[in-house]
Order: structure tokens, then sequence, then C-alpha cells
RNA sequence: GUGAGCGUAGCUCAGCUGGUAGAGCCCCGGACUGUGGCUCCGGUUGUCGCGGGUUCAACCCCCGUCGCUCACCCCA
């Protein structure tokens, strides 16, 4: 048997119709915030993932899906969406739009990693981008909208953390006093610890070892060593946080994976997830343009983990969709079945029918499978009368109705 | 890349210290010739993940392999 590609997925009916419905809230919710929509390809030059993400990134030393294409060029499939966007950006001159200044995208990312809970190697991700702009008040907006969406789809216990990573003028400063401070006590710190003190001091911040915190907590903080402008910039955005009334939580711990973050990052958890409980994160990336070739452009960002999202949600209570079966039986009754049914859709009614005879008895079966709410039975009676049989399959009620009556009925449970 | 757990019917699982497979659900039909669910009756479904080894005999023990899941690393 063929089976999907390690960590894939298919999606069916109903769990794809709550992907609809986060997609649509998604869509509603930024474009009240301006936001327009941006696809860009799934497939990019691994060149710009090197020089946006980093060339040290576990991205890219061992996660991307990268291959050559028939002409030798190294391609891979986006394993993150801003990268693309910024590409997009720059390609087609969008920072001198005033229009094209804020973004979303939607849409699947690949990573090749061992697949776990909340981790997938096809996954989708909702994100949106602010470019062009470099004032804290972008900052707290674009994390205002997100939490705003949150609250609209319903997520259970989202906390937001925030730090700010500096930018090439104070992180050295800081990078060397983290250094020097933890050097004295390296061996008391786990393995791990101990090599990212070389590879990737700050990441040493994040560490769970429960024996490395002591030692972590003596760690000095970064919003100690902010220069004078990343500063004002961070105590900007906790003033503007206050003012959208986004409850934050200062995290001076909080590093993230990427290169490209300036100043301010952050990141959402739930406490509804399991060990991968980061929902969304994301940061501003002041450089990232440069960085791929463009010019000099300020950017603010966030991606979220759809799956995780949804994981996130509460569980839909179980209820019959407000659906209609059209059961028809009997001598001549296929042709107004099928008039019937045209004339119940036209009028806004969700209707199913059997292109093949079957009895009554099989077809409510069929319909309680189904799981649709209503029936309409229309057989020999029915076709003389006039006058259609419904049930509710839930209630188990009948009523004998005409075609005007049966129409509207059905039009507005579709809704409802 | 590393570690652990699990692979038996379409699904969820049972199967004792080795003696060549079972339940529930689902599906189909009937009781109920124009009415689903509930009840009762009958019926269909398996290379026990795959390969090798031990044994008179392997779903069970051993080795390998593939797959799934969870965790680590890291991240959404």
């Amino acid at each position: 048997m063929i089976t999907a590609v390690k960590g894939t997925q298919d999606l069916v009916f109903p769990e794809v119709g709550r992907w609809q419905a986060v997609e649509r809230a998604a869509h509603e919710t930024f474009a009240r915030y301006g936001f327009t929509e941006i696809r860009t390809p799934v497939l990019e030059p691994t060149e710009l993932f090197v020089r946006g993400i980093g060339d040290e990134t576990d991205i890219v030393t061992k996660e991307m899906y990268t291959f050559q294409d028939r002409k030798g060029r190294s391609l891979t499939m986006r394993p993150e969406n801003t990268a693309g966007v910024a590409r997009a950006v720059v390609e087609h001159r969008l920072y001198e739009s005033p229009l094209h200044g804020r973004l979303y995208y939607i849409g699947p990312q690949f990573r090749y990693e061992r697949p776990q809970k909340g981790r997938y190697r096809q996954f989708h991700q909702i994100g949106a981008e602010v470019l062009g702009d470099p004032a804290p008040g972008v900052d707290a907006e674009t994390i205002a909208m997100v939490m705003e969406f949150l609250g609209a789809v319903g997520v259970m216990g989202p906390a937001v953390q925030v730090n700010s990573v500096g930018c090439p003028n104070c992180r050295p400063i800081y990078v060397s006093a983290l250094k020097e401070e933890l050097a004295g006590s390296a061996q008391h710190l786990c393995g791990d610890c101990r090599r990212r003190l070389e590879t990737n001091p700050l990441r040493v911040l994040d560490c769970k070892v429960p024996t490395c915190q002591p030692y972590l907590d003596k760690a000095p903080s970064f919003t100690d060593f902010l220069c004078e402008a990343c500063a004002e910039h961070h105590d900007a955005l906790r003033e503007a946080l206050e003012i959208l009334r986004v409850p934050f939580v200062p995290r001076p711990r909080l590093v993230r994976g990427l290169d490209y973050y300036t100043r301010t990052v952050f990141e959402v958890t739930s406490s509804a997830l399991g060990a991968q409980d980061a929902l969304l994160g994301g940061g501003r990336y002041d450089g990232l343009l440069e960085q791929i070739g463009g010019p000099a452009c300020a950017g603010f960002g966030w991606a979220l983990g759809m799956e995780r999202l949804l994981m996130a949600l509460p569980q839909p209570a179980a209820s019959r969709l407000p659906w209609t079966y059209l059961a028809w039986a009997g001598g001549g009754t296929y042709r107004a079945a099928l008039a019937l049914a045209r004339d119940l859709r036209a009028a806004g009614a969700v209707v199913v029918m059997e292109h093949t005879a079957r009895s009554f008895k099989s077809g409510l079966k069929r319909a309680d499978r189904m799981n649709v709410r209503y029936v309409v039975l229309l057989g020999e009676e029915e076709a003389g009368s006039g006058r259609f049989t419904l049930k509710d399959m839930a209630t188990g009620e009948q009523w004998a109705l005409g075609r005007e009556e049966l129409s509207r009925h059905l039009a507005e449970e579709v809704g409802a």
C-alpha cells in the first residue's frame, strides 16, 4: 500500500472544516488591520534561506528539504515563509508601496525532522509581516492583531512573552558578558549547554534542564545591556502593549533560533499543548532585506503553527450537519426528486440525494450515518399530493410541507 | 541524528508459563414489503508489519528490518 510521506497527513471533513473556519477568521481579522494576503512559491532558491535564516541555524544545517532540479539548480521547499515574503518584497519593490507594507500568508511549510506531537514535516503556518516601519508601535499593533485573532478562534490559555535581543551594536557586548559569567560555572551545566556556550551562547538561556536553572538565574539580563536606541524601543513597545490592552510577561531568557531577529522577539505559548508548546513566535528583523540583497528596510513579523493552534482549540460539540438528505422511492419519483433538489438548492439549502434507487429504510440509514439533520421523503404519495415529508433526524418529528415552506425551512437551517 | 514504547479484522483492542486466532464497533441482510438510532437473529472480514533464527510446534522467545507514536535536539 502506498502511504502518505512520513510527517505529512491527509485532511478530510469534518476536520478540514475547522481549518476553513480558522482561515476565515484570519482573513477577516487581518483585513481590519489593513493587511493583504501574499502567496509566495513553496519552492525557493536554497541561497535565499542560507542568507536569510542563517547558515549556522538548525533549520539550514539539518532541517531543509533541498534538492537539485533538472538543470542542477539547488532548490529548497520553504521551511518558513518570512524569507520568501522578503524576497518578493525586494523583487517587486513592494517596499515602495504604502499599500503593500502589511502582508499576511497562509500555507504549508516543510522541515525534515522526526515528527512528534505538534511537529510535522509538512506543517502549516499563518503569518504576518510589516515592512518599512521601524517604530515600536508596529511591533505592539501586530502582536495585538494576532492576539485578537487567537481570541476570535477561541484559543485556550494563550500567554504572550516578550524580550529584546538588541541589535548588532549591543548584542556582542551582552554575549561576551554572558559567556564570561557562565564560564565559571561551565562544569555544572549540562552537556548541551557547554556545547551551546561555544556555538550559540544565547540559546543557553533557553535550556530546560532543571540543574542548569540556578546558574542561568545568575546570568546577566539582556535588558541591562541594551544600547540606548534598543532600550527606548523596548520601553515604547511595552507601553504600547499596555495601551492596546495586550497582557504580556517580560521573559529576559527568551531567545529565538533564527539569525535575523533584532530588538523585539516574542512568543505565545498555550497551556493546552504538549512538549512543543510554542503556538506562535516572531519579532523584528530590521536587517533581513539587506541580507538577501535588498535595500535597508525595517521588518516585523510572526508566524503561528496551524496544527498547534487547532490543538489549543476546544473540541467542537458533536451536532448534526444542517444538511438535507433527499430520499426518493417509487415509480417516477426520481425525476421529481431531481427537480426538488434543484429548487431547494436554489433557495439556499444543502441537499444531497442518491441517483440509484434505494429503499426509504436504506436511505434513512445512510442519512443517519452521514450525520445530516434533515431527510425529505419523496414517494408516490408525495409526488401525487405535492406535499413532501420532512423528517428531523435529531428528534424524529415529521411534517408534511409544500415546496415553498420546505425551501424556506431548510435554507434557514443552513445558516443557523 | 539520539532514546523509549507500540505494530493481531476496515476501527479499538484481547490472546495466560510457546500447542497454528477472538471480542466489541463498523458493514450487509432479516424481524419491520414507506422510516434511521434501540433490541434481537444471521452473514462477510486476517500473508498476527516484513525477513530470518530457536523449537516437534512461534502472535508469543531471539536477531534484523520497516512503519507508527512519544520524547530529546530544535522549533510552528
